[in-house]
DNA sequence: TGTACATCAGTGAACGCGCGTTCACTGATGTAC
DNA sequence: TGTACATCAGTGAACGCGCGTTCACTGATGTAC
């Protein structure tokens, strides 16, 4: 089968597009991506490009898709590598590292979204799947739900719920779209939401350049938040 | 002096070149605002804007510190219109209630950088009395540094700082760009950056639709979060 | 109040540019006998 | 091992489009005497 060799070369190809995309992503934005500059950088015309992608907007989305795919795993890995009391450190550092290695990528799936463009349905699973790592995550930490590691965890102990806490929990309660096989309680899905938003908050501002000047190391506010995430719940 | 009239005249079409820019937007991002098309909507020809603005990126650079201001203004109304005890969370829910009503002008300032483009250094000024403002609320909130109204605030008893809390205030201590006039204490400051960054995280994640589907309210989740500033600080 | 001049707003044509995408075509690389 | 055919990769020309910006020009609106 020497048809194989095609094969393989035909997927280095769209692999060599791809990267091109991103860097030009990482230059001038969402954009800047153009197929005829893409096929330039590769030396060859913008017509050919065709053979690999049918269109640009196949091109964006299978960027967008190969990101979520990317970082989810990365997240799993991490939560996977981790002893139970060190997956949460592990997964938010993680998180953070991921971004600030590859900021553009973040802000593709995490960053003001390219008006008119639907991500195809296939990232909201992946997406679900994040989440489910982060729930992983948080009920390692030990509290109300985290009865797997409860005790193994040296940390701080646990604060108990604000009121209005209380009543994310009781309104998260129903909520099982992002959370697949058994489900969690409210509390926990509450903790993982709080993870992802305030994370995603100091990463955001941190990759976005929205501190520079501002004379502070971003990392010293990220380990705090991760601290406050550990004792708060 | 009929000439009055003239100026008027002219601060009204800039108004309304600036108001057609924002529509556009809306519809489809930065990269959509279009001086041609601007001009088009307004019932002239696309030249014709060059009397009012030097170039494309004089516009969109007025677009941005508009914006800036007009936010800035709003907190520092919220915060003024208050009782003391009740300044944090009017600032917060007037952020997210100013981000939710025009959500593409939060990310014209907060969402992913327009690349190439460079603010002009109005806009930290504005930052910076942004900040101050935060940081105004936040002492207003009780505990450490906040004398102004201790006592006054009925909340929740406010936590003690974590051990890397702690860390992030001594390193803040020597930071002193965002903050004029008299210096807050690094708990201060890690409060108000604290703050900045949640409030943020919820809300950027909200008004780019990362939650459609997700299937909760996120009003009951920034109620939430809000709720956990106040606690601990 | 009326005239002569200056200032301004807006037009229409034109510039060079890059975009996504189509199409007919040339060579090279594969497969079948 | 050699020939006939099919499949594929890539080219070059062309399409219509919209972009930011310039330029010379026309009218209208202002000011000065």
């Amino acid at each position: 089968m020497a048809t194989a060799r095609r094969e393989r070369y035909r997927k280095q190809t769209r692999e060599e597009a791809k990267a091109v995309a991103l860097a030009q992503l990482a230059e001038s934005g969402t954009a800047g991506i153009s197929v005829n500059a893409i096929a330039k950088a590769m030396g060859m015309t913008g017509p050919a490009l065709y053979r690999y992608f049918a269109s640009r907007d196949e091109l964006l989305t299978e960027l967008i898709t190969d990101t979520y795919r990317d970082l989810a795993e990365t997240l799993a890995q991490a939560v996977a590598d981790a002893a139970p009391a060190d997956r949460f450190r592990a997964m938010a550092r993680a998180l953070r590292d991921w971004a600030k290695r590859q900021p553009d990528r973040y802000l593709l799936i995490y960053g003001t979204p390219v008006p008119g463009y639907h991500a195809p349905p296939e990232t909201a699973e992946i997406a679900a799947g994040m989440m489910r790592t982060i729930v992983d995550a948080c009920s390692a930490v030990g509290g109300a739900d985290g009865a797997t590691v409860r005790g193994a965890t040296a940390g701080p102990e646990q604060q108990p719920l604000t009121e209005l806490e209380a009543e994310l929990a009781r309104h998260l309660e129903g909520v099982r779209s992002w959370v697949p096989g058994e489900e969690p309680g409210g509390e926990l899905k509450g903790r993982a939401l709080r993870t992802w938003t305030r994370l995603h908050g100091v990463i955001s501002l941190d990759v976005q350049g929205q501190f520079t000047g501002m004379g502070f190391d971003p990392s010293v506010l990220f380990e705090a938040e991760i601290d406050a995430l550990v004792r708060g719940g």
